[in-house]
DNA sequence: AAATCGGGGCA
DNA sequence: TGCCCAGATTT
């Protein structure tokens, strides 16, 4: 095939020579690099997308061996996959990854696409984890560009474009590709990245042990601080949530999301926005009939909870309740209602509010 | 091009 | 607190 490259030695420039025999000596062991199976290195690279690796150590151990293989993954229900994923937030990578499963079995025979362009085809795969798959994989020179590679290639060339933007990671991606054809791929794209993980750190880089730092245009322009430059989102608004943790007889009434939108799928105590001005009580009464059909008995206050999203934070403040009246009959926000005792809630894939509020009442 | 989509780690 | 993390998808 004409993408495979042999490893060719240190025929590439010096930089990539010095990049290369760092990595070969301070590169951290990761399972799934570990005789990189086409399954193992698809999950690991699935969580990694905005995880640190430190995060997804554990979380991998155990997916792996909950789904061994992508026909396990395939014949899983939804549910069982989202549970594994919990705690790793951004859960439509764990749907499309489910989906991905389906495919890969129902088109492909169960094999992985071997290349970055087929790679490219499945749910959830775009043009970091398909490069980062087919060069650690089956070794396609195509360079893997995520946010250390942006911010050490950003630094070394002196780049002050917003790295945000498609046209300056399109340039850098031109300015690496040259390069991966010439050593082995899959080093090349694993040094950048363990790179800018270890050495070209965001905050107090270690520029003094960097291999980089003999032709890096940031230290000798002393703009190591300054770059990259990112266009930032602004902060959120915040919002008080109220939350009706209504227990009757050894049971919990708990909620499940709509599959699509925010958190979809998991599971939660039913809860909602309170008004501008709406007394909190009263609030946990509205959204109980609102969203259950239950009317409830508002006792005493749970431990306040608070979390942050990427665009808007929440202070939850969850009120244990009682059933009072009303027929159950879910509202627009909610996908399914049910009563589940401790265990089955613990079987449950929960939002990590619902498991902060779950841990303090069970 | 901008918005959406979590949760953990760190100064 | 704010920023970052082996980003992808939708609008």
């Amino acid at each position: 095939m004409a993408f495979m490259q042999k490893k060719s030695g240190n025929r590439g420039a010096a930089w990539v020579v010095a990049l290369l025999r760092w990595f070969r000596r301070h590169r951290r062991p990761m399972p799934w690099r570990d005789g990189p199976t086409p399954y193992a290195v698809w999950i690991s690279e699935m969580m990694l997308q905005q995880t640190q690796v430190a995060t997804v150590m554990p979380k991998f151990a155990h997916f792996v061996m909950r789904f061994p293989d992508v026909q396990a993954l395939a014949v899983a229900d939804e549910q069982a996959v989202l549970k594994a994923w919990e705690g790793l937030g951004y859960y439509a990578r764990a749907r499309n990854l489910h989906r991905a499963a389906r495919k890969v079995v129902s088109e492909f025979g169960g094999q992985m696409p071997c290349t970055a362009d087929g790679l490219r085809a499945l749910p959830g795969i775009g043009a970091y984890a398909s490069a980062a798959i087919a060069s650690i994989v089956h070794g396609e020179a195509v360079p893997a560009v995520d946010g250390n590679v942006l911010r050490v290639i950003a630094r070394f060339r002196g780049i002050a474009d917003d790295i945000m933007r498609p046209a300056t990671r399109q340039a850098i991606y031109d300015f690496l590709l040259p390069h991966i054809r010439r050593v082995n791929p899959s080093y090349f794209n694993q040094a950048l990245m363990e790179l800018g993980a270890l050495v070209c750190r965001p905050r107090k880089p270690l520029c003094g042990v960097c291999p980089l730092a003999k032709a890096c245009v940031a230290r000798r322009t002393q703009r190591v601080d300054k770059l990259p430059v990112k266009s930032r989102a602004k902060a959120g608004p915040h919002h008080d949530i109220a939350m009706a943790v209504v227990h009757r007889r050894g049971r919990w009434l708990m909620a499940r999301r709509p599959a699509q939108g925010l958190l979809g799928g998991l599971w939660e105590f039913p809860q909602g926005r309170r008004g501008a001005g709406e007394d909190h009580a009263a609030a946990v009464m509205r959204i109980a009939r609102e969203e259950t059909g239950l009317r409830v008995r508002v006792g005493l206050p749970l431990p306040t909870v608070k979390h942050a999203f990427s665009h808007f934070r929440i202070t939850v403040r969850p009120m244990a309740c009682e059933r009072a009246g009303g027929r159950l009959r879910r509202g627009h926000a909610i996908a399914e209602l049910r009563w589940v005792t401790a265990e089955e809630l613990d079987a449950l894939p929960l939002t990590k509010v619902a498991r902060d509020v779950a841990r303090g009442i069970i």
